[in-house]
Order: C-alpha cells, then structure tokens, then sequence
RNA sequence: GCCCGGGUGGCGUAAUUGGUCAGCCGCGCAGCACUUAAAAUGCUGUUCCGUAAGGAGUGUGGGUUCGAUUCCCACCCCGGGCACCA
C-alpha cells in the first residue's frame, strides 16, 4: 500500500477544492442558512504562530460539519488592519503603513491557506480598502446625524508616547494598553460616541430571554399560503395614545377576533411618519395627532393577503403618537365595515422606551389567551444571546450600572444648588464633609472671591498635573485642601458639611462631586488625614451561622436590649465570666434590661443573679452596641439582640447563694485577660475586648444595624435601603438616579493610520458631515505620517487634503483631521461578509434577512470589553435606524482557550518561544495540526503546545490511513461483531456529532480514536462503515479523508460536499447488559444478563453468586437495591 | 478586596438527572516482537501502598446517601478578569 504522505496530497486539495469552488457561499439558497464567524484577524509582522489557527480550526470543523448536514454555510475571513500597531509596525519597519499591511495580510493569507480552511475568499473583506471604510464612515454619519456623534472639548486620556487620545477601554491599570506607558489627562478637542446612551440596554439584553421565538401574530393567523406569489412591502404601525388616560388607539377587526394598531402600507414616496398619520385617519378618524418618536427597530412579518390573493412579507416600523384633541373625521364605509377604532387600557405597557419588536409582541400578546401566552413563555424561555456566562458577567461589570439617590444640596452664602450622587443613601446621616474633583468647573466659582483663591488654584492645578495612576491611592496619593465653601443643613442633619477638594474624587462619575461619610474606606482615610469628623450611623451584627445557637429559619424572631458584663476582680488583673453547662460555652455575664431599669442597673442585678458576687460596682459604658442574632435554645426562638457592653468592678469577695436554676445553667469562673482573648470566639466579645481596653475599631463597614436617623435606627443595612430612598425622595431631600460605569467612547485620534472622520468645519456653517455620495473620505499616501505630539493629526498638515469647500455653503471649509480607533472597523464587519462587493449599501437588505444574526461567533475572551461591547452599541444603532433586523449581532459566542508555549508562557519573540505552524505543517501536515489543536484540551481552556504530543494525531491519521487494506467492497459485514461494530459506528456517529455541535473537539477525536482501534483489531471493515468514518473524520482532517475519499475509493465529488451520516437509534441498542453486583457500595462481582431483565430476577441471579455469598457470609441482609440495567447493591 | 473558572496518574485529560471495580483517549515510560542495528510499526503493562490477599485514592475537613469526582457546608490552593465608580 502506498505510504501516507501529506507533503503530496494537502497542496493537491487546496489547489482542487479552490478551482472547483466548493466553498463558495450562495445568498439566494433555499436551505437553512448558518453563519459561523471568526474574529478575523489583525496581521501583525510576525505572521501565525500555531496558537492563532486554534479558533480558525474549530470552526472550520463547525462550517464543514453544517454544510454536509444541508445548510447554505456562510465561514468569511477578512483582516483588520487599521491602527496602532499597524502604524507603529510601519513606522519602525521605516515603509508605508499601506505597503506593511498589504505584506502581512499576503503572508497572513498564505499560512491560513496551508490549514487548508474552507473560507469563501470571494468575500475577504479589509477595513483599510476604501470600498470597505467608505461604510465605516457612512455608519459614522448616521450617528452624527442622531447626535451620538459629538465634538467635545474636555479632558481625556492621553499616551505621551503613542501620542493619541484614548479611549476609556483603552486604558489598563492607568497605563496606555498598547505601550504600558502612564496615560496623562490632557484637555482635547475630540470626538466622542454616545455610548452611554446604549449602557441600559446592552445590559438589560445580556439576560433577555429569546423574543425570536415568540411568533408574530400574523404568522398564526394568517399564515403564507403555498404557491401564491411573494410581495414584499413597506408598512407602518401606529401607536396613539390619548395623554390624558393613557389608552392607546386601537382598531378592532370585525370579522377577525382580533384586536391591534392601526397599521397600514407605506406608499411609494411617502415618509413613513406620513403614512401611519394617513391611515390612522383613514381608519379611525382622528385626525390632530402630536408625532413624539419612531421605535427602533423594524419587524418582520409574513401572511396571506386575502383581499390580494398574495402572500406578503412586511417590514414595519412604528411610530408613536399622541392625541392632540378628540376631532375626528368620519370615516369611509367601506374602512367601517372591516373595523371599528377601539381604545384600550394599556396595563402596564410602558411603550416610552419600545423597540417596535417589544411593542409588537405586546400587542400579540392583547390578542392571546392566559393559555395561549403561557405556551409562548415557555418557548420563549431560552436566552436571547447563548454567551458564557463569563462575558455576560465581564461585559455586566464593564457596563456598571448603579442604582442610587441624587441629593439636591445648597451652598451656603452663594446660593448655589448642586447634585451629588449616592449609591449606600444609608449613610446620609453619617456624611459630614464634601468632596469635589479638581477639574469640577464650579470649582472656580466656590473659591471665587475668597482669601484662599490662589492657594486653591495652585492646588487645583498641581493635582490635574499628576499621573491619572498617582492620584487615587489611599495610603500615599491622596491629597486635598479645604475650599472655604459649606453644604448648607445636609438633608435636614442640621449639618452644614464643608467642601474639600481631593485628588480621589472622579470628575467623570456621577456628578464630580460627593458627599462622605466614615462608611466609606476612602473617605475615612481622607478624613484621618485630614482631622475631619466623622459620624459612624451603623454597628456591627453578629449574625451565628454555625453551632447549636445558629439563626433558625423556622423559629420566631424576638428583639431584646441586654447588658454584656465585663467584670474586673477587686484587686488581680482577672475577669469574672459564666460557663454555660449546655452548650460547653464560655463568656461574659450577658442579661436583658427589664422595664426602665438601664444598663448599669441591669448588669449589676445579673451580676449578683447569675454569679452570687455581692458587689458589684457599674463603672462605665464602653463604646456603642453590639446587635446579634442568634437561637435561644432554652426559649426556642431567634434573638435579635442589643448589647451594651458595660465596665464593672466588683468591691471585694462577698458572695450570695445564688438560685439552683442558675447554678444548673452555669458556673462563675475567673478567667486571666490572656484565657480571655483564647475563648473569645466570637466576634461579638472580641470587639467588647477592644472597646474595653480603648483600642479602636477599624473604619466602619458597610453593613450592619442602623442606629440614625431615628426612623430607620435598628434595622439591617442592606434591608433598609430601599426605605431610606423613599424616605428621602418624599422628603424631596434627593431624586432616583442611575449610573454606569461605562463611558462616552473618546472616537478620535490623533494619528494618520486609521478611517478619517468624514466631518467638515465650516467658519458659517459650523459642523457639517461629508454627504454620503462623496464617501469615501480617502485616507491620503503620505510621506510622513509619524504622530506630532500636538494633539493634531499628521493629516493637519496636508493642505491640499485638508482645504476643501464647504458642502452646504460652498464656502471655505477644513477637512476633520483626526482618524477613527482601531475598533471602528470591526464594529460591523460581520455584516459586510453578507454582501462585500456592494456599491449602493453596506449590505443588501435582503442578504441582511437571509444571513443575520450570525450563529456562532468563535474569538479570544480579551475581547469581552472592547471589541463585543462597541459591535453591540453600533449594531443597536443599526436597528434603530432600521437597517438591520436583530437587536443583537451574535448569537452564539464561544471563546477560544490560548494555546500557550512549552514553557508554559504566551507565545512571542520576546521569549523565543513561537511555534511557527509551517514548521508543523512541514513536518507531520496539517490535517495533524488541526486534529492535535483540537485534541490538545477542552476548547475554551488554556493548554501549553507539546509538538511531542502532536505526533499522537500523526499516528491516529496513519491509522486510518492504513485502514484502507481491510476494506472490503461490502457496504455491511454479516455474521461475527457485526452487530457489535454497527452499533460502535452509529455510537460514534451520534457522540461526534453532538460533541462539534457542543464545541467538545477533544471528546470528538477520542471517540474516533477509540472506534479505529476497535476497527483495526477487525479482519475487514466494510466499504459503508469506512466511509462512516471518513465523513466523520472529514471536518478535522478534510485532505486526508478528500484524497481516501475521491483517489482510493473513488467518489467523483468531494467528500466535503457529501452528506452526513445520521445514526439509527435502533441500532445503539445492545442485547446484553453487564450487571454490576456490590455489598455495601463495594463492587465485588459482576454478572451478564438481557438489558430488559427484571429487579427479582436480578436479584436472585446477583445473590447465587458465589463471590457474594462470601462477602454476605452468615450477616443478615438489611436491603437489595436495584438499578435497573445498571446494578444490583446488597446492604448487610 | 470583588466577580468568574478550575484543582483527578509522570503529563494533556475522560466520566456529573449520584450508580458498571474512577482514570476513557493521547503523550511519556517499561518490557516484548520485527530488525545485523536503529527508526518506524505492532503487542503487553503503566494511580498509589502491599510479594499477595487486600487496602487507600478525584485539593483539605465535615455532612447527606445503600452508594459521592458528581449534591450540601466550611476552608486551602491555582488561573483569569475587575479594582477610584463613593
């Protein structure tokens, strides 16, 4: 037999599969679409090492895996090359960012070729083609136009090195992410997205539950009928809403029962606001309606026109209105016998905030019965976005919403109000200073006029002048200096709270400025530093979680006041204490406060009580209260208890009798200050000890009992919350308030190598996009394009580029110098690959319909927050505007474990390290590199390359290489295993393919691994199962089973486009079944019997065993538990 | 500090509605066969202790159960992300 030698037959297949365009991916196909994506990547100088193919490799395996199932497949690749790293590359390479990047994407392209991947290259897209960014800049103009593009002039982050602005995600750890350099605060003209805007939804649809399942009411009820021609139209609903009810306007069919808005066609020419105000007037008359918004988004919908005697595919925005009066036109006959207008209460719509598709659902849902909407939860039940949940929670983190209070505040002597945001409103009785950022711009006016101004100034401008990474350490960067300014009567404390400026304080969250309290680490360290007074509002808890005293759920709650004892021997440096009998218990002498008698009284009665000491003498209070909760076993309910640790000292030795209860319960002991801190295990005493002995406690917690204001005093920190805002918003101290971490997206930058802002600056006209028919704004070839360091981009100095005349005025304009981030690009690409060559739009809407959302999205987890985050925001912006028509690009996202190097290190040049993938494919071939990158581990986990390891693959491919001898033409072996060897073959047609479906390579190969052995030790193998086999194999190693496949076996196509297997259930069934016996647990035998056989007959059979009856011996037999097919357990 | 993920042979790992002696598959290692020899290949073995019978064993300690890698509680360790967001 000829030798497997993949040197031969990989460049064959390549060459074959390319010419015969196999892979080439059809937008007008009638099977089931799936869209499998990679995040494409960013050609470097340095070419692959073999960790960047792993994501390529698996769903390369996905895409062919589909395609032989009967779906159209949709596998793109293309290369994002804007950017630092470009750039830099360039600059240091000393050639063109332009020549650079076409190099690396060549190279790049010839090592993705080696792997032999099946992308379609008729549709590589490159985000530094001009045909491609012209789109990019297009998408820019449409958020200019909705204002979430904006210019700004304020302060932002800046790399010294790179010499460019960054964005909020571009900075880690307060360095720059690309060079580690400290990033400076530095006041800059800018662009900026309104990211903000999207912060809400981004996270609300990161938990949101499948809406595509819910299925559009004219779906059910009027469903396309077959063989009736397809129109696509444009139509609008209406959303009327009388303001001073809140009914919404509704029409009610007549011969239908069924109840909706007002919807209607679009006609040719006319605006969709238009149309909806002409049919909601044509079918109800109302005829004076106040246009308040159009709903993001547009939904689909297909139906059986009967009228028409067509079936209809209906793309529909909505638009919202309300009433402006009650005028109403009469309405025609023939509108009046279909339906009748109808107002309905909405319940609690809340149709503000819609998208069409929310409010499309809502409106099916008026029409469905309780059954009927509880059928479609269920199926709706499944997450709208099949992430880990991982990124969900990074990207949750990242997002950062708060939910708080704004307080409305007063500054003494000038008048001035002011907003400070507070997320723990607990504390508001506890806050007795305010600080604010030193670039808050009210800072000039707090200070104006006062004998401190100048001070102030210079330390205003001292702190924006240190790094952003030096300014917010607690223990050595704080700083800060009085203003001179009070917060007048706080919240009606009756405080007036001084103002501070302090290096901490972010000038971008929430209002910049904040009011502090003790229960904040920060605060209480600034406050230290600064001899501020502090007003601790909350005690600790103790909650008993463990032991017999532990909080029982069942048992009732009883809130009592009680002394703790801490009683000093009259003359020795020793402590009285009790030793509870019960419950082995050692501690202080512990007793309610009857009546009106206080602490002191209380503790000297319990004293006497519970120790027989005459004496005792009340000496101080020490500290505040100490609460607990803990289960009284004698009264057999939950304590909610308030201690007051209290000093005593006893007189001398005199003792009473004390009562025989008492002395049943426990003994007084003496114990020495040093046994004392040893049985001291519960915090509760620990902290009595510390307050004792004057040693103060650390910064107040956030947690614990509420001791102020007096309304809310005693409750638990975490359980009053929500009280305590509404305490204060109807006291109208503050007002409910959100806010998120996430910031506006800083989207410009001060460097040549990126898509050019396609904005003009116009001395009359102002601000003015570039109109969409001179898109694209190309970037011009320069000779120098090094960053200036000015805060202008290289582009500044191009006149001939940057001179140009004003589109609106014709007038004297100047081109917007700064260039997009390198993240603009791939904001959308995924898009571009449902149609890459079209000139009119970014992608054609029909090609939209057929392609999104894409299926499976395969890439690195760094991207959680950067990459994934702003493809969201822009594609959230794509549906609004009604381009698109998912609110989410990607459904399924699976991210890839790196593959680290021998060492145990990232792969780089740096550590010498790199494994280069065209040494492996020399080597052992890359049908071998692509099963050993799959078998290496658990897709999404980390692993270290082992080119030992690899040569494992190697050998399984030889294998079943070799297996062809044993072939024979027979499609089935008879008589034998053959039973036994069907049943291993559709074993593993099933486990394979639920394991490429579930991501699970490794099992998959393992499961192929063991069938070749089980194959081998066969003397033939029939022609069917071998192909079997080969199918299966195919995804992994698709030129060895091509070259078995159509050279050996001699198929005239290509096994690539070959279907499938499909397992038979029935053939997975096996006759016998090996009964496991055990005695207590332990296995001791085992025995064979019909997989169907019953519990008494295993039983007898399990109990005649020898082996058994030896381990039984004479003990009796308590149990015999059965498992049916499984196992037989005696108990003795 | 906070949030995820994980801890199983010499190594990468497999097995979870609790149930076939835990360790599949692969690497490595050892022995054997083939060979003058080597490579390649094939076969056998390979968790630990013990000559064996047998026992122990899935990070540690406890619990639930006839039975726990799987469930519960506490703790330890490793990896990743976030850490100024009041």
């Amino acid at each position: 037999m000829e030798q497997y030698d993949h040197s031969k037959i990989e460049k064959k297949w390549q060459k074959n599969w390319a010419s015969k365009k196999i892979y080439r991916t059809r937008d007008d196909s009638a099977k089931k679409k799936f869209y499998v994506l990679d995040m494409f990547p960013y050609p470097s100088g340095e070419g692959l090492h073999v960790g960047h193919p792993k994501g390529y490799i698996a769903t390369d395996i996905v895409s062919r895996m589909k395609r032989m199932q009967g779906h159209e497949v949709l596998h793109p690749m293309g290369f994002d090359a804007f950017g630092l790293p470009a750039e830099n590359y360039a600059i240091k390479m000393k050639t063109n960012p332009a020549d650079a990047v076409k190099k690396n994407v060549a190279h790049f392209k010839e090592q993705l070729e080696n792997i032999g991947f099946d992308y379609d290259w008729t549709r590589e897209v490159n985000t530094t083609d001009p045909e491609y960014y012209k789109w990019t800049q297009w998408i820019f103009v449409q958020l200019f136009k909705r204002g979430l593009a904006y210019e700004s002039f304020e302060p932002i982050n800046w790399c010294p090195v790179d010499k460019t602005g960054l964005a909020n995600e571009d900075v880690e750890d307060g360095k720059c992410e690309r060079c580690g350099t400290p990033v400076e605060k530095k006041m800059m003209r800018q662009w900026i997205l309104k990211i903000t805007d999207y912060a809400d939804r981004m996270l609300k649809d990161l938990d949101a539950k499948n809406r595509d399942d819910i299925p559009h009411l004219v779906d059910r009820k009027n469903p396309p009928l077959a063989g009736k021609k397809s129109v696509e139209r444009k139509t609008v609903h209406a959303l009327v809403v009388n303001p001073k009810n809140g009914k919404i306007l509704c029409i009610k069919w007549k011969k239908f029962p069924w109840t909706g808005f007002v919807i209607g066609g679009v006609e040719e020419g006319e605006d969709i606001v238009e149309a909806a105000r002409r049919e909601v007037l044509e079918e109800t008359g109302y005829k004076n309606l106040k246009f308040i918004r159009v709903l993001g988004g547009i939904v689909k919908g297909e139906y059986y026109a009967a009228h028409k005697g067509e079936n209809r595919v209906a793309y529909s925005n909505a638009i919202h209105f309300e009433l402006i009066d009650d005028a109403q036109a009469p309405i025609g006959a023939e509108e009046k016998a279909k339906h009748a207008p109808v107002w309905l209460d909405p319940k609690k719509l809340n149709h503000d905030n819609f998208t069409c598709a929310e409010l499309d659902v809502w409106m099916q849902r008026l029409n469905m019965s309780d059954a009927e909407l509880a059928k479609i939860e269920a199926a709706a039940d499944k997450p709208l976005l099949d992430w880990p949940e991982s990124i969900k929670e990074l990207q949750k983190n990242w997002i950062g919403r708060s939910e708080g209070v704004n307080f409305m505040c007063k500054i003494k002597d000038l008048g001035i109000l002011v907003e400070m945001y507070n997320s723990v409103p607990q504390t508001y009785c506890a806050e007795t200073f305010t600080v604010i950022a030193p670039e808050h711009p009210l800072v000039a006016e707090l200070i104006k006029g006062t004998k401190n101004e100048k001070a102030v100034l210079e330390f205003v401008e001292k702190i924006k002048a240190k790094k952003a990474a030096n300014r917010f350490d607690i223990d050595k960067d704080m700083e800060g200096m009085f203003t001179g300014r009070y917060i007048e009567n706080f919240a009606g404390t009756g405080r007036d709270l001084p103002i501070w400026i302090a290096s901490y304080v972010l000038a971008d969250y929430g209002t910049g400025m904040v009011n502090c309290s003790a229960h904040d680490e920060r605060d209480y360290a600034f406050a230290k530093k600064y001899d501020l007074p502090l007003h601790p509002v909350a005690e600790k808890l103790i909650k008993t979680t463990e032991g017999e005293d532990a909080v029982r759920p069942e048992a009732p709650y009883v809130e009592r006041n009680a002394v703790m004892c801490v009683v000093k021997h009259w003359s020795e440096d020793k402590y009285l204490c009790l030793s509870t009998k019960a419950v082995d218990w050692k501690g202080f002498v512990i007793g309610g406060i009857e009546g009106n008698e206080g602490p002191a009284a209380a503790g000297v009665r319990e004293i006497v009580e519970e120790t027989g000491y005459a004496n005792p003498e009340f000496v101080k209070i020490l500290g505040g209260k100490l609460h607990a909760q803990f289960y009284h076993i004698v009264k057999k309910e939950n304590r909610f208890a308030h201690f007051q640790p209290a000093l005593f000292k006893l007189k001398n030795g005199d003792r009473k009798e004390t009562s025989e209860s008492e002395k049943a319960l426990h003994d007084a002991v003496w114990l020495s200050s040093e046994e004392v801190s040893k049985f001291l295990n519960r915090e509760a005493l620990v902290i009595a000890w510390n307050r004792a002995h004057g040693i103060e406690d650390k910064p107040p917690v956030k947690n614990g009992i509420l001791t102020e204001p007096a309304e809310f005093a005693g409750r638990e920190w975490s359980e009053v919350r929500s009280d305590i805002i509404d305490h204060l918003v109807q006291k109208g101290y503050a007002t409910r308030k959100v806010n998120y971490k996430l910031r506006p997206w800083v989207f410009s930058r001060q460097r040549y190598w990126g898509e050019p802002i396609p904005i003009i600056h116009c001395e009359k006209c102002g601000i003015v996009a570039v109109p969409e028919k001179d898109l694209p704004v190309k970037l011009p070839r320069v000779k120098f394009y090094e960053p200036t360091g000015t805060g202008e981009s290289p582009l500044a100095a191009i006149e001939e580029w940057v001179n140009v005349k004003c589109p609106q005025c014709k007038g004297l304009g100047k081109r917007e110098t700064n260039t997009m981030p390198q993240w603009a690009g791939s904001c959308w690409y995924y898009l571009r690959y449902m149609d890459p060559k079209n000139k009119k739009t970014f992608a054609d809407s029909k090609k939209e319909h057929y392609w999104a959302p894409v299926d499976l999205y395969v890439g690195g987890a760094e991207h959680a927050t950067r990459h994934l985050i702003y493809a969201r925001f822009w594609h959230k912006f794509l549906y609004d505007i009604g381009v698109v028509t998912t609110i989410e690009p990607f459904k399924k996202l699976q991210h890839v474990g790196l593959i680290m190097a021998e060492d145990g290190r990232k792969m780089s040049k740096r550590w010498g390290n790199v494994v280069n993938p065209d040494e492996i494919i020399k080597n052992i071939g890359a049908d071998s590199l692509r099963v050993y990158e799959m078998f290496i581990g658990p897709f999404d986990q980390q692993a270290a390359w082992s080119t030992n390891n690899a040569i494992g693959s190697r050998r399984f491919i030889e294998r079943v290489w070799r297996l062809q001898e044993k072939v024979t033409a027979a499609e089935i072996i008879i008589g034998g295993n053959a039973a036994k060897i069907e049943a291993l073959i559709h074993k593993t047609i099933k486990k394979v393919t639920e394991d490429i479906d579930a991501m699970r390579f490794n099992t998959a190969i393992s499961t192929m691994m063991i069938a070749v052995n089980e194959l081998e030790r066969e003397t033939t193998v029939s022609k069917g199962q071998y192909e079997t086999l080969l199918k299966l194999l195919a995804p992994f190693a698709p030129h060895v089973a091509d070259e078995i496949w159509q050279a050996k076996l001699k198929h005239k196509e290509s096994i690539h486009v070959s279907a499938w297997p499909v397992f038979d259930a029935a053939k997975l069934a096996e006759s016998t079944v090996e009964i496991i016996v055990q005695v207590n647990g332990k296995v001791r035998a085992t025995f064979e019997s019909e997989t169907n056989a019953g519990n008494t007959d295993l039983e007898a059979r399990a109990l005649a065993i020898s082996e058994i009856k030896k381990w039984i011996g004479d003990k009796p037999v308590k149990k015999v538990i059965i498992v049916k097919g499984r196992l037989v357990n005696v108990v003795i």
